[in-house]
DNA sequence: GCAAATTAATGATTTATTCAAG
DNA sequence: CTTGAATAAATCATTAATTTGC
């Protein structure tokens, strides 16, 4: 099973402008994107190095993640202070790390913009069967971008029978499938050395792109008009 | 359709004060409070946010659930794991008044420890795939997989024995294998330093994707028009 | 200066939780 | 109550930083 010995580096290193532009969009309110986008950004992003889909995937869930994180903890010191003021007057509450929930409806004057709150926005967005079986987070359609792929084969499915094939897999194990079918395009960069130049030319002028994206999920906190919940 | 309407949530979020109150509570003992404890505690909880008597009704339902799920599972690996000491010296006798706590076909392996490192070979370098393949629950389309593959094969199945088949290849065995079928493309994992490009395209004036308001439909072309949710 | 040893980041997986539908 | 879909949390593993001894 050795793969190749030769450190087929088993794992994706970002380049700046990779990581650049997924900060970019990171910041533009794009939390979870869809296959769809997925495909769109690995497209994108494999111009500027190799790159695949679940990569980009896995990037945005990470993100968020530690974002999260970072920022859990610092509301739950604020909230535990708060907290225990309140218990004062109430049950008299040992107070132990409660620190799961994050819901306060007071929401976040935040920086950042995103985050809103971890478990607490519960209220997931899902195009709530409005009118009649939607297919798509209308919220993540909004930002698309026209990008060439490969190929264009839109695949018909027998919705029926795949549903019974499917069994059960999770749905993102079962996205970064479909995902890892689109992938990069082949990027030939023949270069040995260990991986990741780290630094390289800072490259200068990569202007900022204009992303109207809004993807309003649990995500992002910017601008969040009330879950429509349709 | 669409209950909605509902400006806020249809759905009780219980507030970190409320959470720790609730969870203090449970600690001490409750567990299916009567009306009238209902009453009581609903009262309290009031103070710190929205809140009616089904909630904490439910809530203690679901609290005393999900807890002994969780022991349940507890006690599941403890077991696994003496048993993996003594089945050296014994053999691995599935305690029968346990087996009422596996209902999951996971739990096989339980009752037969293998000592099946679940970790240990993660890193399946990717696998030159190829096969493109694809199926599609009905599902996931609403998040519109009517992405753009490279080949189309899509496997016909007969829905009824494969369903029946399935059985056992659930979670991730199947996604598994899925994956080894697809994976990424062709890329000879010889030397061809995998990581990163130190050797990415001229990349001068980094043309970005023009991700503006412009093309904000091509989703909606190729798939289906996002409801306006937004 | 460099290379082994350590530590910090972060990409990649797995597991648990949550919500909704049957 | 059960199951499926989706997500977040927790965890693992590898790469890059860094420290340290020479």
């Amino acid at each position: 099973m050795s793969p190749a010995s030769s450190s087929s580096s088993s794992r994706w290193c970002p380049t700046p402008e990779q990581l650049m532009i997924l900060e970019e969009m990171y910041r533009s309110g794009i939390r979870t994107p869809n296959a769809s986008q997925i495909q769109q950004i690995t497209s994108h992003l494999s111009f500027y190095g190799k790159i695949e889909g679940k990569n980009v995937f896995y990037w945005f869930q990470n993100h968020k993640a530690r974002e999260r994180q970072k920022l859990r903890r610092k509301l739950g010191k604020q909230l535990q202070l708060q907290q225990q003021q309140q218990q004062q007057l109430y049950y008299p509450l040992p107070l132990p790390h409660l620190l799961h929930y994050f819901d306060s409806p007071a929401a976040s004057p935040l920086l950042f913009p995103q985050i809103s709150s971890s478990n607490s926005a519960k209220s997931l967005p899902l195009q709530g069967g409005g009118g009649g079986h939607e297919e798509a987070s209308a919220q993540m359609m909004k930002y698309t971008w026209k990008v060439e792929m490969p190929s264009e084969s839109v695949v018909e499915v027998e919705t029926d029978n795949k549903k019974a094939l499917m069994g059960k897999m999770y749905g993102r194990d079962w996205m970064m499938m479909m995902v890892d079918l689109v992938s990069s395009p082949p990027h030939n960069n023949n270069n040995s050395s260990p991986c990741c130049a780290a630094h390289r030319p800072p490259l200068k002028t990569l202007e900022l792109f204009p992303i109207t994206a809004t993807n309003l999920k649990e995500d992002n906190a910017t601008t969040t008009p009330p879950p429509p919940t349709n």
